[in-house]
DNA sequence: TTGGATATACGAAATTCTTCGTATACATTT
DNA sequence: AAATGTATACGAAGAATTTCGTATATCCAA
């Protein structure tokens, strides 16, 4: 369980070793290139950042090297989540919930995901 | 219309401005140096930064020169919150609400306001 | 086995953000 | 009027983050 924040950048890259299980810098530099422009040996850095500060595990018996996120993508969200209503909504999650709900197009099964999980909130208090 | 994106402590000042009307540095930072520790002249900076930047107006006529935010909250949150649901939802704000709707308390009240968001949601689609 | 492609390591420049010291001017009090 | 308090301006140090050049090793194909 590591503490450390990931920044930005390493938040992208955490995205993409969340989505394809273990992978290669290689991999992860070519989904990250298509959404900025960036050189490889900069995604290979930020990597290995990560990996001394724990965010992610890497096989190293090979030569190209293999990396997975070391951090849960629920735990990291939620971390985020607090920090970000916090920050953005003074705290209000409401707030937060209400303006995205408003502003996203929301398909009928997510309206009634969300429905349910009121249910089951209100049955439980 | 400002396009700058504020960056963390420009956000802590953006909210103080927010919720006071327009005041003076010493205010804003009196406020700031309850949440923690900071110079008064690292306020004055930041947000002499802020209105070159645009994201603050001020009145010069007096000495004491008053602040009051350039953008809207409610603008700013919209624009930070599809960020964010992008940066570290995947751009599932869906996902986003299921996380804060779980992990947070609302009250009845609030989550019969949700409730009728939906149902308004529901009948305009 | 030699050349080209591709890998990691490493250092350091570049950028952005944050912090604050110091200079200077105006206001207030004594 | 002098001392003291409080303002803004400004420059620049410090810290965190991002970027990439270069060195070096390994793999593979001709």
């Amino acid at each position: 369980m590591s503490n450390s924040k990931p920044t930005e950048s390493e938040l992208e890259i955490l995205q993409i070793l969340w989505e394809h299980g273990p992978v290669p810098v290689r991999f992860v530099h070519e989904i990250l290139a298509t959404q900025k422009a960036v050189g490889y040996t900069t995604t290979l850095k930020l990597m290995q950042i990560m990996a001394e500060k724990g965010l992610v595990n890497r096989d190293t018996t090979n030569r190209t090297h293999i990396y997975v996120a070391a951090i849960s993508e629920e735990q990291t969200q939620q971390q985020l989540l607090d920090k970000f209503v916090a920050g953005t909504f003074r705290g209000s999650a409401m707030k937060l919930v209400m303006q995205a709900l408003g502003n996203n197009t929301a398909s009928k099964e997510e309206l009634d995901q969300i429905k349910a999980l009121i249910q089951k909130i209100e049955n439980e208090g």
